[in-house]
DNA sequence: CGATAGCTGTTGACTTTTCG
DNA sequence: CGAAAAGTCAACAGCTATCG
């Protein structure tokens, strides 16, 4: 059993897909095909069915999957434990955002300025497996740091916004289940302040009435500013966005939460970068 | 409904690279 | 150098979607 196998099934089964696998490795499709056959027989089983033209990973496969790749992770920890070692420079960090993505650029160009010699790679579409590729993630979904190492950086309140020509912008605060029937304006089901905001929904009784859902924090903000509803606002993560033309309401029940969190797996070899990384996000969220 | 085009994975024949 | 491993190309088989 080689190494470069092992290195070509996780891809292949990563994508589920030859052809992709080929494209991304940089070997003709028949030569995956054939490798992948080969490392079949020395296991003595199928770690995929065939179903036609379609490939997918059967569960003999899905268990050597998981062991595959916490494997060659922890081959590419040991690379950089050397490269540290050596004191080999610049070094690369690579960083999942998942929450508070308006404070990264301030946050990066900060540590930047201290420490100019480390890079930084940027994830932003979770995938199944991409947190785990990543030296860290910032995140605020508690069920995602779990089973994780992580940090909490700093607990925020989420206020609900609404434009300043709105009928509930003379209150300073309210309770949630006032606006059931307000038109919201939200981020996409998949952010996670939208999961926690949900959430507060949920608990308050009733679905929110959505007109609006958006990727992007700065169009949710030009969305309420134009009037067309209200919408959920991180008090910290958001400062730099909200203009004066937003009221900020502050919410009295449910109580209105989130923490975000630094997390990194847990097997995790810190290098260098990575630990001064840690602490100056520490600091960085601290002091805000 | 069948013909057809377009994918995708497998296989055979062959070439190139690697390693003792 | 020479065998084995790894790779390529071309042909083929099986499946899906589309179109008349």
């Amino acid at each position: 059993m080689e190494l470069q196998q092992l290195k070509y099934f996780e891809t292949i089964a990563r994508y589920e897909n030859i052809t992709k696998a080929s494209k991304l490795l940089l070997v003709s499709q028949p030569s995956l095909s054939r490798t992948l056959k080969q490392l079949e027989n020395e296991l003595g089983v199928n770690l995929f069915d065939r179903y036609g033209r379609n490939i997918k990973l059967n569960r003999y496969g899905r268990a050597f999957f998981r062991k595959v790749h916490s494997a060659l992770n922890s081959i590419e920890d040991g690379k950089k434990e050397i490269d540290d070692m050596k004191g080999k420079e610049p070094q690369n960090i690579k960083l999942m955002i998942s929450s508070a993505s308006g404070l990264i650029p301030d946050l990066l160009s900060s540590f930047r300025e201290i420490h100019p010699n480390v890079r930084f790679s940027l994830f932003q579409n979770k995938n199944e497996y991409g947190s785990d590729d990543c030296d860290f993630s910032i995140l605020s979904l508690y069920s995602y740091v779990l089973n994780k190492s992580s940090i909490p950086l700093r607990t925020e309140e989420i206020y609900l916004g609404v434009p300043n020509n709105h009928p509930l912008a003379r209150k300073k605060s309210l309770n949630l289940i006032e606006v059931e029937k307000e038109p919201f304006i939200s981020l996409k089901p998949n952010k996670d302040l939208r999961r926690i905001t949900d959430i507060f929904c949920e608990y308050s009784g009733f679905k929110p009435n959505i007109v609006f859902e958006s990727d992007e924090p700065s169009m949710v903000r030009g969305l309420i500013k134009a009037g067309l509803g209200i919408a959920f606002v991180p008090s910290i993560s958001w400062t730099k966005l909200i203009g004066p033309s937003i009221s900020l309401l502050h919410i009295d029940i449910p109580k209105c939460k989130r923490t975000i969190y630094l997390s990194w797996k847990e097997e995790k070899y810190f290098t260098k970068a990575d630990k001064l990384f840690k602490s100056f996000t520490q600091k960085y969220f601290g002091n805000l």
